[in-house]
DNA sequence: CTGAAAGCGCTTACAG
DNA sequence: CTGAAAGCGCTTACAG
């Protein structure tokens, strides 16, 4: 409405030049005399001065904004990265710019590049595909940028990830105490990223006899199974099955291995959301959790621990990766490991916490 | 690195002025000959030129970026609100800030300052508390803004809301049809907002003969209960309980309440985050649901069709909210009616959904 | 310690 | 249809 107020209009009322304004505003990087930074302050303070940020962002070349492109905005686990960027940025007085790119590679790679034309200071990707290094654009625009829990694992930019073989070691561990010497895994549609990873372990910790499919590596590519549905391998034991990273998805897979007659003792999921459809199913099945079915779930969000049952999890250092993520992005880069879960034993596993 | 190429580069490669490389950059406002036109399409290939957003923004006083405040961030019926703003943001070429205030004023006032600051374009604000205007500092910068799912009523800025109150009377008319009279109602620690309405309507409709409470109106501002915990009121069968908006707190007097033998058979509960407690406290506290008690919750996020058992709920009509909401600032302002919530009935209730 | 002025990369009257 | 130029609101050498 009212015309914005400039720094010109303060130097004016303060009788002085924008240059010792902008001095007094920014504390820098010249002193200003103690008589005329009182004079400036006043005259700010009195017309209701606000700095438009974007002509400075024009001047010094920094806009203060920073961009996270999330691979899946509504799943919690993302949600609670999310937050965790948000709360290490606002630490570094930084804005956050927040894009969905819902697993798509084509929408993760307009948003990067819709983010650098905004002028964004630096990237965070939680990539929605571990094998398009979209970061190469921001490396190109010298934008410093960081791939957080899922990205490549060399690629333009560096990979903040969790100690993901060290959580589902844990999760075997646990229901081997349990007596379920060979836990079943519920994946993911293919073989990449963490998920995949988790996955690569579970088959080598839990189920050595299983069929070893793709070798191990820093960037497995199976050849994706593309029909999401009840694939129990050949040998006795070891199951493993594969479901979207939905609920409904997990859930419906669940019904059908019950209804099938077909469902393991004992079952890891790679994720919450996968953990939570899980539980869903056997209770619309009629199926005990944790007595006819132990679950392990290998996320650990915060809301894990108010399902029916209660999860057992293996819970992700998800404040320390962001943390990390950020630093690494203001050149603190304490090349830190990779930070490990912590297993919460509660009653889906069989343990029974009060 | 390289550093950036601007529209000088491309104007003098393309040996026209920087005037006409604009005009055919944004198409328009002033019509260039074809063949000039190809000339600088070329030259911007060659190059590789991006327009830099920040200097247009400058200029042209408007940035493509819009802000968003959220109550909570990690609650998924705010995570739903968040995702359809993007996607009706995205629909308008128009980026998204984005700031958690935890349902606090202070740092929703921050926020809100922070992003006038960066001269975002418009503002949505689902609001920590709808007591405090803050919307007002958006119109005295001539900033267009709105209110989502709370805000003051007569705030400096619309409030797109959900008809709350036919989703209570759709609850309650449905557990009656279960057999359930007086159905109880777990509200939030104070009686603000739309929860606050909730909790009216519910009295109203649920609970004529109950200590009416503070008189209905728009912003109820009841003396506030700040010890959060089994309040049953007075007269028998019409139930009052109130808990934080969080799982934990839920599931915790959930428990209580069991442990004290006064958990009422039905109950409607003003948020699917507690609901979600309230079934998982019902589980640890070995009391079936529905078959000892009965459960709608209010909010119908995509989760709850995943819980267990699944939640019957009335479905908020969170992507007309936010089209209703973002249709507002761009100036298409069809004055609709509150959008209505739709009852879902699955297992909780006592349906029995396959 | 302070002021006058250039310049960040655009958009848009204003002349031609 | 096109070009030369002003100006958006800052920051920061450059002189004093």
């Amino acid at each position: 409405m009212n015309k914005p107020i400039t720094l010109a209009d303060v130097a004016r009322r303060a009788g002085t030049s924008t240059a010792v304004v902008s001095y007094v505003i920014n504390d820098g990087p010249r002193p200003v005399a103690a008589a005329t930074r009182e004079r400036v302050l006043a005259a700010a303070a009195e017309l209701g001065y606000r700095p438009n940020r974007i002509a400075r962002a024009l001047r010094s070349r920094t806009t203060g904004v920073v961009g996270l492109v999330l691979a899946d905005a509504l799943n919690p686990y993302f949600g609670a990265l999310a937050e965790h960027v948000e709360q290490e940025l606002t630490g570094h007085d930084r804005l956050m710019l927040i894009g969905n790119a819902g697993y798509s590679a084509e929408r993760q790679r307009h948003l990067v590049e819709r983010f650098l034309a905004a002028q964004v200071d630096a990237l965070v990707i939680v990539s929605a595909d571990a094998t398009d290094d979209v970061a190469r654009h921001a490396a190109q625009a010298g934008v410093p940028a960081v791939y957080l829990h899922n990205g490549p694992a060399a690629g333009s930019a560096p990979l903040v990830a969790a100690d993901n073989e060290h959580a589902v070691r844990e999760a075997v561990a646990h229901l081997r105490a349990h007596g379920h010497h060979d836990p079943a895994f519920l994946a993911g549609p293919h073989d990449t990223g963490p998920v995949g990873l988790r996955r690569l372990t579970w088959q080598e910790s839990a189920a050595p006899a299983v069929n070893p499919g793709p070798a191990p590596g820093p960037a497995p590519s199976a050849a994706p199974d593309a029909t999401p549905g009840p694939a129990p391998d050949a040998a006795p034991g070891a199951v493993l099955l594969r479901s979207a990273y939905s609920r409904a998805d997990a859930d419906a897979l669940t019904r059908r291995l019950i209804a099938g007659g077909v469902m393991p003792r004992a079952l890891i999921t790679a994720t919450d959301e996968q953990a939570v459809g899980v539980l869903s199913g056997a209770c619309a099945a009629g199926l005990a959790v944790p007595d006819d079915l132990a679950v392990i779930s290998l996320d650990g969000t915060p809301g894990s621990a108010h399902t029916a049952p209660a999860l057992t999890v293996t819970r992700q250092p998800v404040a320390d990766m962001a943390r990390q993520a950020v630093a690494l992005l203001f050149g603190r880069a304490a090349p830190a490991p990779a930070p490990r879960a912590t297993l919460i034993a509660r009653r889906s596993c069989g343990c029974d916490s009060r």
